[in-house]
DNA sequence: TTATTAAAAAGTGGCGAAAAATGGTTGCGG
DNA sequence: CCGCAACCATTTTTCGCCACTTTTTAATAA
């Protein structure tokens, strides 16, 4: 099972916006030569970066939706729209579309600092100001979302 | 089954971020050679160290975690992102991210005292200013707090 | 019982290989 | 003809390894 982990701090590259650290490459080893799909993230400002087998999984759960549903559309539209099959050029470095960057409010010209995290079977990728701002919530409440998860999980045990 | 124990002090290498437990190595002998995931902790200003099979089940779990729902995702974000595969090097010791250091507010240049204790399957590392603070809490309610979690426990033993 | 010695573990520093950042150049497409 | 992107070569830094010093612990002998 795929785990990829790890906080990797990486700049993009002045000239083409061009990017990616080396240890992520090394736990991708065998994954990395089929692709990797970014995309948009639903729930906030930044990128989710799928190896490409992942993301046939992605494709196969969106197949089952109805094709005749607005809803299953609507929601197929947005969860897929912008995502890109990109690979890795000669020397290890990505192309990202400018409109992801933007996106994830990466700056290509100045602030070009960025954070590609390991998320076991994902990655994700954000401007270092919106991960600091992440990491740093204080006020942020795990306990009681913690709790919520827990009721979801133990839900999804009885339902089956 | 892994059962972790005692309380380590030990100083950060000052050439570089490295580190190492000691007395720990032995009682993880056979574990340790897959490697030690280190992360933030969710509710102190401390850092948890798992060994390898034991994370494994963590990232099992968050495996089985809806893609499409906010609070799963947050959840999953919050409580994995940052997480590090390490491994002992010859000289058994510990490279640590200095993202994960700062958090932990371990100073590698001066303050660089710091303690590690076993709990059971995991570890915590502290700083030794922080790791003073929490444990000589004088104040600290122990009673009410055994209390509730008494509670759950038994609660948790009804719904099964 | 204590002291001395030996062996192993712990701590320190430097060196070298390998990877990552950078800059320049060429080729292709619009 | 211009611009972007892929490729290549060079410099720079990181970090993993190895060798050396120091400390601790244990054993044996006085």
């Amino acid at each position: 099972m795929l785990n990829l982990l790890g906080e990797h701090h990486c700049k993009l590259d002045p000239k083409g916006p061009l990017l990616f650290p080396g240890k992520l490459r090394k736990q991708l080893e065998h994954h990395v030569h089929h692709g990797l799909v970014v995309n948009r993230d639903i729930f906030s400002k930044c990128l989710v970066i799928y190896p490409k087998p992942e993301w046939d999984k992605v494709n196969e759960e969106m197949s089952r939706l109805s094709r005749y549903n607005q809803k299953h559309q609507l929601f197929q539209r947005k969860f897929m729209k912008g995502a890109t099959l990109i690979e890795l050029d000669s020397n290890g470095r990505l192309l990202l579309p400018s409109a992801l960057l933007e996106y994830a409010e990466i700056d290509i010209d100045e602030n070009n600092e960025c954070v590609i995290t390991g998320l076991g079977e994902k990655m994700e990728l954000w401007s270092s100001k919106n991960h600091d701002e992440v990491i740093l919530d204080e006020d942020f409440d795990f306990g009681s979302l913690a709790e919520d998860v827990r009721k979801d999980i133990e839900r999804n045990a009885q339902n089956q």
